[in-house]
DNA sequence: TGTACATCAGTGAACGCGCGTTCACTGATGTAC
DNA sequence: TGTACATCAGTGAACGCGCGTTCACTGATGTAC
C-alpha cells in the first residue's frame, strides 16, 4: 500500500489541517489522535508514520495554522498599499465579529489555543512566538505605510500599535467566547465595544485620540 | 470519620481553591480528580461527597477563583474613592506584569482560563460571565467616579473603557505567556507596550489622547 | 529498459496507563426521643 | 441531659473507557543493478 511521495505528503499536510480544525475547536487536550484520524480519514497506526509524538503534530499545527492566516492577511494589506488601508480596518472588523467568535475551528488559532500553548513545551511555543511576530510583523508594516510622514519618524510607533492592536483582538475574541452561551448579549457587547474603540480611534485618526463613541 | 459541619465546608472551600491554583497552572483537561484530591490532602474516593461531577467542580472554581479577585480589586479601588485613583493604574501595572505572567497559579482566572472557558458547558460558562459582570461593574465605578463631570455625563463611556480594558489586560497576558519560554523578549515586550500603552493613556488623560511612548 | 529488493504509508490489534465515576465500608457527628 | 440511631465525610478498591504509543503485517512505490 504504499502511496506516491507527493500522496504522502498531502495526506501530512491534510493531517496537520484537520488536527488544526480539531484542536481550535475542542482544544489540544480534547482531541485523540484516533478521533483526529479518523476525522481526517485514516485508522490511527499511521499517525507515527508523520509525526514521532502528538506535542510535535501540536507545534505543526500551531506553525501552519498562524502561518496560513498570516499569508492571507499579508495579502489582503499588500494589495492596496500607498492608499489610506482600509483591509486593516476590515481584518479587524472581521476579526472582531461573531461569525469570527463562531467558528472556533476556522478562526484564529491564538484565539482559540493562546492558552494551551502557555502549558505547552518550548517546540509549542517557538511555533506560537514565530506566528505571533509574523503577524506583529505584517501590522507594523501597515502601520507604518501609510502615515510614514504623520507619526513623526518614530519608527518603534507602529509596531507598538501593532503590538497593542494584537492584544486587544485575541483578548476580546476569547472573553467574547468564554460568555458566549450563558450570556449572548455580554459576548455582543465586548466584541462591539472593542470594535468602536478600534476603529472610532482609527477613522479619528491622530487628531483627537480617544473621544466619544456612540 | 464523620465531620464537623463546618470542618466538612472548610474541606470544601481547600478542594475549590486547590483546584483553582492546579486549574490555572494545567488546564482544566489537565488535572485529574486524583491529582486534586491527593493534592487538597485526601483521597481521591470522596470527591463526590462534594460535587456532582467535574464540571460541577469547574464551575464553582471559575465562580470562586473570579469573585475572591473581584473583592480584592473593589478594595483597593474603594480605598482611595475620590481623588485620582492611582489603585487603578496600580492594579493594571501589576496585572501586566512579569510576576503575574510567571504565576499561573494564583494569577487571574480569566488570563488562565478564559479559553478553556470558550469549551465549557453552560454552567461553567455562566460562572465566567457572572464573575466578569462583577469585574466590569467594578472597573466601571472606578471610571466613573474621579472624572464624573469631566466625562460630560455619558454613562456609558465608563463601561465603554471598562471593557476594552479587560480585553487588552487579558490578551496581553495570554500572548505573554504563549512564547514566555520561546522567546522571552517578545513575551517582556508585549507586556511592557500594553503597560505604558494603557497608563501613559491614563496619565495623559483626556487631554491628547493617544500620543507619543517611549 | 527490465528485474529484484528495500522502503515506507498504510492497516488494525494490542500495550500499559490514567481518566471520571461508583461502590461497600468506617466511625464520629448530628438528631430524635 | 442521656441514650439509640440515622447521617455523611471520609477511605481505598474497583468499574469501564479512551488515551498516547507500539507492533507485526501488507503491498505498491522507489531504487540499485
Amino acid at each position: 500500500m504504499r502511496l506516491t511521495k507527493a500522496q504522502a505528503a498531502e495526506n501530512r499536510q491534510h493531517i496537520i489541517d484537520t488536527a488544526g480544525h480539531l484542536f481550535r475547536e475542542h482544544g489540544v487536550d480534547g482531541v485523540g489522535i484516533a478521533d483526529l484520524m479518523k476525522a481526517a480519514g485514516f485508522t490511527h497506526g499511521g499517525f507515527y508514520n508523520h509525526f514521532p509524538s502528538k506535542e510535535a503534530l501540536v507545534a505543526e499545527v500551531a506553525l501552519s495554522g498562524l502561518q496560513q492566516k498570516n499569508v492571507m492577511l499579508a495579502q489582503a494589506l499588500r494589495d492596496e498599499a500607498g492608499c489610506d488601508s482600509t483591509a486593516l480596518a476590515q481584518f479587524i472588523g472581521e476579526y472582531l465579529s461573531s461569525a469570527h467568535r463562531e467558528n472556533r475551528a476556522g478562526g484564529c488559532t491564538l484565539a482559540s489555543l493562546a492558552c494551551d500553548a502557555a502549558r505547552q513545551g518550548k517546540q509549542v511555543q517557538g511555533s506560537f512566538a514565530h506566528g505571533i511576530e509574523e503577524k506583529l510583523d505584517i501590522l507594523t508594516a501597515s502601520f507604518e505605510k501609510p502615515h510614514a510622514e504623520r507619526q513623526g519618524g518614530r519608527p518603534s510607533c507602529a509596531r507598538v500599535r501593532a503590538i497593542h492592536l494584537l492584544s486587544v483582538l485575541v483578548g476580546a475574541v476569547m472573553l467574547a467566547r468564554a460568555v458566549a452561551d450563558a450570556n449572548p448579549a455580554l459576548s455582543d457587547e465586548i466584541l462591539q465595544v472593542n470594535r468602536r474603540q478600534l476603529l472610532g480611534q482609527r477613522k479619528q485618526g491622530r487628531r483627537a485620540g480617544r473621544g466619544r463613541h456612540s
